[in-house]
DNA sequence: AGGCATGATTTGATCGTTCAAGTGAAGGAA
DNA sequence: TTCCTTCACTTGAACGATCAAATCATGCCT
């Protein structure tokens, strides 16, 4: 209710000055064992919150920090950005931030809401998602010597300056899904990405790749790429299955593509069933409510641990400390479809 | 970069004192327009963007509306919310707001992140999700005067004191896909819903029944009531669909239990597809990335519309204006399940 | 004992804005 | 003329915190 209480109220209350509470809270080493409990008693009985404002009009931290959430959705894939600021939301508070979020619409404008969110509201760092090649954001970020960390490697070619970032081993869980299929006896494993030049759809391709070279495997001519979407999706996989009848099973490097995928592979097509003997299998990537709901075996990323590594990233570049990163283990989800 | 232009700055530049940039900015009326107009060009030419930080410390308002953001996901209609978080962050920059985000868990919990939060970073307003029956948290912010707006109309059965809501009519949205259904001649429609109690579930169960009222069907033995979940609506559906074989058609509380109710309609079941000629009919509620995905008939929920009224509701509010509210009218997207 | 470094706490100034009160000029009414 | 209003703008103070510098013990060395 009446929760007007301040620096002042709490030293009168623990007999000290206003500034020895803000040691209490800010640099307790300096303060004498003592005197830190009696001022903590003091802050716990009066509830005392530093007003961030008034700190920040001092030191420039407001302790926030900014994230962007998509103004569209495109459906499917966009959830798991939604599902990082849920496990971000958690650890930001964890580490004493809170989150502020802004749209906007290409990295120009992206750019446009940082300069306005500096001026306005001066968060303390920027977490960036959906990293791609030629990302003006981080550079411009890296100008300004502001503080960020991306959820996605840093795609650039040329080795820029370093920045702290946090992704997932996208390789990874497209060999375990791969691998995966070669175990339950599939030889004829197609792929369905996107085209070349998108670093995560890259690499996506790379883990499928991988796996089948390892197993001795043959990968030409089944692999297809396509933008991402339902649609898009059902296409390819029409198109591989009746270019290569011996396919029984198909990797996709998204949810979207493999629903698509499935709405052909769970159709009888005389063409392909004979050989495969019953329906293809399919994987997608993300581990999405769509592949919970129709039994969609998929690559599931550790959204909560990204978080957490993100805001322990920041928290370490805010000590100084040059920036690190971290890449993280997908894991792949089995379910009904493969 | 060396953004520091403060109100001083401007007022040096236009030839006038602080307080007068200030009155420019606040209360644009009590100066002379051609002050005015050699004030904005001054703001314009510098950059000049007020400090939040400064002006909040001063006036107690932040420019800030808090959010919650689930910490757990139901997977599918978890994303409701999600697409009204979009939606609403649009709108809120609209009016020179930005949205904090939190996290809390059960009434009481969030109740203590209000505490929280109106202690440190002192949001002007909160917008409110998911209201239910008893709920603590209006009550709460009732109590201490706090500004806020819900997205769900307030269930309670005591008219307590009034505030601002924003809701979408559910029972108009039942209403119209058992209406569709009717019109495309099914006469047996079922509906699986939510335990009474809660009331979006009711509310959506009185739709269906209302229009089954209006075309003179009879709704007896017709509804059924689980948690909310793919297995409980599949699990219900069966229920349903063996009890009655005459039924051909099934309205459901959420894409959730529809997309449960989906597997069962579109399994071939000689105990009622005789009678049906072909599948079961199947509408789900929210219009969700899994309805879309799968091609589910569902009740779409006019999120940003929803988002803009909850703005401008507060606006009103601060304004000193009585609290308003917004009931929004759903609308039908048909699919191939219905 | 005197000087000096060290540790613990206090005091005054300040961040950028807005509020409340004040100034000064112009215009009317007495 | 004198006084009072009104209008347009200015000035000092204050919001609540932290920074930088000052104060005051205290212990140690010479």
């Amino acid at each position: 209710m009446a929760d007007k209480v301040t620096i002042a109220d709490v030293a009168r209350a623990a007999g000290v000055s206003r500034q020895t509470v803000s040691n209490v809270l800010n640099t307790p080493e300096v303060v004498r064992e003592e005197t830190r409990q009696r001022v903590l008693d003091a802050v716990e009985e009066l509830g005392y919150r530093v007003n961030q404002a008034a700190r920040r009009m001092r030191t420039g931290r407001s302790g926030l920090i900014a994230i962007r959430v998509d103004p569209e959705h495109d459906g499917i894939n966009g959830s798991v950005l939604d599902r990082f600021l849920h496990a971000l939301t958690e650890s930001a508070v964890q580490a004493g931030y809170r989150l502020l979020v802004y749209t906007a619409d290409g990295d120009d404008r992206e750019i446009a809401a940082f300069e306005d969110l500096l001026g306005a509201y001066e968060p303390d760092a920027f977490v960036l998602t959906s990293t791609h090649h030629k990302d003006r954001r981080t550079s411009w970020l890296l100008e300004q010597g502001l503080p960020f960390v991306t959820f996605g490697r840093p795609w650039s070619e040329l080795p820029a300056l370093p920045h702290p970032w946090v992704d997932v081993d996208g390789a990874a869980g497209t060999d375990a899904a791969t691998s995966h299929l070669i175990a339950k006896g599939h030889r004829r494993i197609g792929f369905i990405g996107w085209p070349d030049g998108s670093g995560v759809g890259d690499d996506r391709r790379q883990g499928w790749l991988r796996a089948l070279d390892r197993a001795g495997l043959d990968a030409t001519g089944l692999s297809r790429a396509t933008t991402d979407g339902i649609a898009d999706g059902e296409a390819a996989a029409r198109d591989l299955l009746a270019a290569d009848p011996a396919i029984t099973a198909l990797v996709c490097a998204s949810d979207s593509l493999a629903l698509g995928a499935l709405h052909v592979a769970r159709e009888p097509s005389p063409a392909w069933r004979a050989d495969a003997g019953g329906f293809v299998a399919v994987t997608g990537f993300d581990d999405t409510a769509v592949a919970k709901a129709i039994g969609l075996t998929s690559v599931h990323q550790p959204l909560a641990e990204a978080a957490v590594n993100c805001v322990a990233l920041l928290a370490r570049l805010f000590e100084g400390q040059p920036p690190g990163h971290a890449l993280l283990q997908p894991s792949l989800v089995v379910r009904q479809s493969a």
